[in-house]
DNA sequence: CACGCTATCGCAACACGTAGCGATAAGAGG
DNA sequence: CCTCTTATCGCTACGTGTTGCGATAGCGTG
């Protein structure tokens, strides 16, 4: 899908307005309602639900429609700019800008997520590499189960079979 | 989503009369309802979604409440006869009584899905345990990505670079 | 600047699930 | 068989996204 194009950056931020040229360049349109959206994700950092995202630009202009917001994020994505996955709760989580694809870990019962880095995530995905010839999408996987904290939680205040 | 290559599970081999007795004995109640919805699944092979299954539901008994399904299968799940996922457009995916937990490769091209069997899903998760002692869901566990045959039809008709 | 093509917008309706609540009925005990 | 407790039911309303459609407005061109 979309390749990604170079970028110079400054650390952690983004220049956006590289991606109003590379839309137009094809052959989309800029408008305010995009403005406004880039403007939200760029003071935005780590990982977001749509709705929450949604949420944020009815705080600039109360007039913001949900559905021209996850139009948007589409676009972006495709792009390359945002990459999402989604949640134990189904729900989508937005990733901007993520400096190198990344996968997450998220523990189901205190729900906090942990990033893996390439190296790792590419480790995790090499094994369905070799034997079914998949190209996984690192940036949409997200790993449920319980971390190690709570884990060891249970193990201390075990519960009574039935 | 046309073809499911994956190996369905024979449901017909399971003793949905076990299923009503441990209900009872944890002081649950067995109603029309659930033994309806045990039918369903009875009658169910592979995978399903939430709502495939209260339209097969209401197939049998057009009175059906979403509802109540979506809570019943939240406690046959609980008691370990269903487990879910979801898939690359975030709908639950159900999958009726796994003789072993397995995790799911999803094409999101042709839409295809693939298990994983314990051994290649331990393999994928081992890396996480390792380092972050992280205990994975593999039944939660769908990876979203691109099949050998797609990814080879893809290099064959390339798509123009901007 | 005006024109025209069409991408995008906002709206309304829908799809999938979840949550709260009063009414019903499962099933244990007398 | 009757009573009582409370799990479950069906309903309604909500939350999160998606989709179709007519109206609007970017932006390339003359």
């Amino acid at each position: 899908m979309a390749v990604r194009p170079d970028r110079s950056v400054a650390s952690g931020t983004i220049a956006w307005t590289q991606v109003r040229d590379e839309i137009r360049a094809r052959g989309l349109r800029w408008t305010a309602q995009r403005r406004r959206i880039l403007e939200v994700l760029e003071a935005t950092r780590g990982h977001v639900t749509g709705s929450e995202l949604v949420e944020r630009c009815r705080e600039r202009d109360p007039a913001t429609t949900p559905s021209t917001v996850y139009r948007t994020l589409d676009v972006l994505e495709e792009l390359g700019y945002l990459s999402h996955s989604h949640s134990a709760a189904g729900r989508e989580e937005f990733h901007v800008m993520p400096e190198a694809e990344h996968a997450h870990l998220q523990c189901r019962v205190c729900g906090r997520t942990w990033e893996l880095d390439a190296d790792e995530a590419e480790s995790v995905v090499d094994p369905v590499a070799r034997s079914h010839g998949f190209a996984a999408d690192l940036g949409h996987l997200t790993i449920l189960g319980r971390c190690a904290v709570c884990v060891s939680a249970e193990a201390a205040e075990p519960r009574l079979p039935a």
